[in-house]
DNA sequence: AGGAACAAGTTGACATGTCAACTTTATTGT
DNA sequence: ACAATAAAGTTGACATGTCAACTTGTTCCT
């Protein structure tokens, strides 16, 4: 008669979005610890600075599309990570709303420090869990993330 | 040569870390949308609610321990919500240190008509995962978390 | 019994996230 | 060409999260 997922009503610990956010939680935990130690960076410095190496020196905007980040937020940010020696920025001659931003050296030597250990971390992360697990986990999240953007549940 | 998962560092959009933080934020931006519009309820008083229902009066720190949360701040939001008439607190005979929380007639009408909402929602959610997928799902949430919990990333 | 170690909860300080209003520059439509 | 609209980025106000230090009551040890 009741259908399995129904059990989960009845402990809020199997709410998807409540383990999900207990998940979150941990990760952002060692990542922040991780990063603590081996570097001065937080959890979104680093991931500006990934964002940032994949493009032509991106402007703000875009960082904050790809970030999936608030842009009021990220420019705050990044006049931090300007003053640390991390950021240049450059306005664009054709648009001169835009700021391009580029890493400096500074930064490029913190990346290369860096990368090998979040490799392993990712390694470590994801040791129990095939190549099929792991494709079928982004699916999922995919489906979940696609509904998660709908907002009038009736 | 490569791995498969060594792709993973070329596009940071692909380290599972990020890809479970985009996730989340549409997750967190959907439930305070559902939850502002039909209730006055933070996501965070949601699931304290949640816990409570669990417990016999269960304390502030089982609570903390439950929610994955600092019991600091939880001591702040459930000031706020004795507050707001929705917890009432009560020590304990037997060890005058704890205080033994309890939803209110309100929070309990609040929980009966939020509760179908949210069932739905998390409905909506897994409409497309299947049984199965589900399941492995969690079992690969789990080999994650167990692993986030290891500190040091030699 | 009485001091050390510990658990429950609170408070203050500070970083981070979120939202709304604004300035400046581009683009669009007529 | 020019008003209306929109995009890029900034700022201020406020909620939320995070961390360290403290108080008070409990337990453990000898």
């Amino acid at each position: 008669m009741t259908h399995p997922l129904d059990m989960s009503f009845e402990k809020p610990s199997s709410f998807v979005t409540y383990r999900l956010a207990k998940l979150q939680s941990q990760l952002n935990a060692q990542g922040t610890a991780i990063l603590k130690e081996k570097s001065g960076l937080s959890l979104v410095e680093w991931r500006v600075i990934q964002v940032i190496r994949m493009f032509e020196k991106p402007s703000l905007s875009q960082i904050a599309e790809h970030v999936q980040m608030d842009k009021r937020q990220l420019s705050r940010k990044v006049k931090v990570m300007i003053r640390k020696g991390l950021l240049t920025s450059q306005r664009d001659d054709d648009d001169k709303r835009i700021q391009k931003l580029e890493l400096t050296e500074k930064a490029l030597e913190i990346n290369k420090h860096l990368m090998p250990v979040m490799e392993r971390r990712q390694h470590h992360l994801l040791a129990d869990v095939t190549p099929d697990e792991l494709e079928m986990f982004y699916r999922i999240i995919n489906k979940i993330e696609a509904a998660a953007k709908m907002r009038d549940i009736k």
